[in-house]
DNA sequence: TGTGAACATAGACGTATGTCGAAGCCAGAG
DNA sequence: CTCTGGCTTCGACATACGTCTATGTTCACA
């Protein structure tokens, strides 16, 4: 524990993975992709998400999506760690900090999902 | 039509939610979606889900798919959240066990994550 | 320049989680 | 019945996680 370790800010959003039904992921995959999931495997931070992605043109000031039960370092916490993920992008403007949401992110993991229609 | 269901201790996410981006989700939406999501947000989690889902018939016996770097025990405990979660089902073939996906459940989420055209 | 508002960071604390080895259970073969 | 192989459960442990209060930082405005 000497050197400080710099967790990604920048999106890993890319089209990372093929369904999860064509073909097992490989363990690198795996540890991406899963950190996504996490990301929002929490409920205060699925909501936060839903906040800012149901806003008009997906973004949201920390202001307008801050009440959902939690204290305001937590939801600074909690935004901070969607950030980290790649689902959220901040940006200041003045006063306020406005989050908006990764749209390529969103679609990856939407396509990570599709299930074929075979069934 | 209708079988006799399986215990789980998560409710099944069928009538879970609209896409993240059509309305926030209420506290109880996001309890119940946050419990999917973070099922699959373990790497050693998502690796036996895709290796399940990826094999013919979209099920597999835990033999097939152990091999993902740990224990034996650790796999079945990570076999019983997915479960749990609702994301597979167990069945008995004599020696072996057989798990499959619910495919009901992973098309939920899709949709959950499916981005519109609003751009 | 000072003050207040909006967010972020730091530190602490209790609980949940992932992991293991050992032991238990269940089904098939002798 | 006994033995053996496949899988689950149990008990224990270190670490990660979510939450809080207190404190920083950055900006707007008088």
């Amino acid at each position: 524990m000497s050197k400080p370790e710099e967790k990604r800010t920048a999106p890993p959003a890319q089209p990372c993975c093929p369904a999860l039904t064509e073909r097992e992921l490989t363990a690198e995959e795996a540890e991406t992709t899963a950190a996504m999931f996490k990301a929002l495997g929490d409920p205060v931070r699925l909501r936060l998400f839903s906040k800012v992605a149901s806003h008009p043109d997906r973004e949201a000031c920390v202001c307008d999506i801050a009440d959902v039960g939690v204290s305001q370092p937590t939801v600074s916490h909690h935004l901070k760690k969607l950030k980290e993920a790649g689902l959220l992008v901040s940006e200041r403007r003045g006063t306020w900090v406005y989050y908006r949401v990764e749209p390529s992110v969103l679609a990856a993991m939407g396509t990570l999902l599709a299930v074929p229609a075979a069934a």
